[in-house]
DNA sequence: ACGGATTTGTTCGTATGTATA
DNA sequence: CTATACATACGAACAAATCCG
């Protein structure tokens, strides 16, 4: 009987309601939703869990709350490449609605030089996982990226030569990437990466190097990623604080 | 006498506490707080307080919330650049602690062409201001800036040569850009821009196209800069959803 | 220009649920 | 199992912003 709507808070409800409301159109951008007051009566909680869902929501950036006024549905549903949201290359491809693929250039345990040491924080002795692959989105190259991995953190004789190296840290390892740091940069005509990816002397590179972590805190890959920015942007939504 | 905290919410004064207690050093990264309900007496406000306090510390990336165990100071420093944030080039600037400065290549009302008009959105007759600087830091060219804002929104003959762009908007025409969708790509050597920015022709450009709202939503300030990325990167903070 | 009605913002106190050590 | 810590939820009160007659 009350096996349904096991151990599902109540505002996480309130949210999907919203939210199915909003997809079906009757709830449409710019209107103002009904006053906290009245949506608590409707969904039979109290204001406070109203506010919760609305608070969420506006993180979201699905609505807007405006003191003295009411809550907005925004305009700009967004959601397009949002860079802030931490994915795989092999899931921002598949996103796309294209097939992923790659070409492994290279993958091998080596010593890391002081800068992979001091960015990866390694101890003397510790070798790290060096990757290096192409990968494809519908056959053509897209990204150029390497990943570099310590090798305490894997198993033994493990080249991740295949698969997405997030779905293999988060099912073989049970470590799961949780955040990073990026820094956005360019870079012109680099021989090795450049012909790899099939762009020529005119054609930019757009650099992503990240510092992945987990959920404890711990760098566990840094990555150095190269899109060929020709026929790809990032997009990022902006706002102002204060 | 009480002119001092005059109309400050308890919770954005615990929230600037505890910011300087960690600038201070009495919270280190990685540290546990002491716990809500600690805190709450500390502080003597309620816990719903401290919560509220704690929850924009965790949106802000500062602190991390763990069920059943406490709250913790995050490792990563954090926002160097955080582009996730919206400011204005002169901002940008001033933020690195260098002097910000202009150079106009050209101000008017122009007929906007079809690509301009569906970006703003404009109707027939409706002109816009098209303006193109340089920004200097400290006299060294950093950004090409191409600006665009409808006419109808502008006083007579104003030519927003100078100042801030937003901060004109918000004092003489009582706008407040509230946030913005950004496209980042590259381009590589253009003429017009590379060359007034100092950079050879293998210097390739960093591209953020943005679409500027203010806070009922209405675009208003269309703009294209272009950065010398050979000695400028941005910085994101990008989270893993779910 | 004023006042009252509406709406969101802030704060309190309390109770109960759930995760972790 | 128990104590601790955060998560969710309720209801109440007052503050502050906005709107409208």
């Amino acid at each position: 009987m009350y096996i349904e709507d096991y151990q599902k808070s109540r505002y996480l409800v309130i949210i999907d309601k919203l939210k199915e409301e909003i997809d079906r159109g009757n709830l449409t951008a710019g209107e103002r939703l009904p006053s906290e007051t009245e949506l608590a009566k409707n969904f039979k909680v109290s204001r406070s869990t109203v506010r919760e869902a609305l608070r969420a929501l506006e993180q979201e950036n699905i609505v807007t709350k405006k003191h003295g006024i009411g809550t907005f549905i925004n305009q700009k549903p967004l959601y397009s490449n949002g860079i802030e949201e931490l994915f795989s290359v092999t899931d921002l491809i598949q996103r796309k609605g294209y097939t992923p693929g790659t070409k492994l250039i290279f993958s091998d345990y080596i010593i890391p030089n002081k800068h992979e040491k001091q960015k990866l924080s390694l101890k003397d002795n510790e070798k790290i996982l060096l990757v290096k692959r192409i990968r494809t989105s519908n056959g053509e190259p897209l990204v150029y990226c390497i990943d570099k991995v310590p090798q305490y953190l894997l198993p033994n004789e493990c080249k991740l030569d295949r698969e997405s190296i997030f779905d293999f840290l988060e099912a073989k390892v049970n470590i799961k990437i949780d955040y990073a740091t990026t820094s956005i940069g360019t870079t012109s005509y680099l021989p090795e990466i450049s012909d790899a990816l099939k762009c020529d002397m005119d054609t930019p590179l757009l650099v992503l190097k990240q510092s992945h972590y987990d959920e404890n805190d711990q760098l566990v890959l840094y990555s150095i990623n190269y899109f060929r920015s020709d026929n790809f942007n990032f997009h990022v939504f902006r706002k102002r604080l204060k």
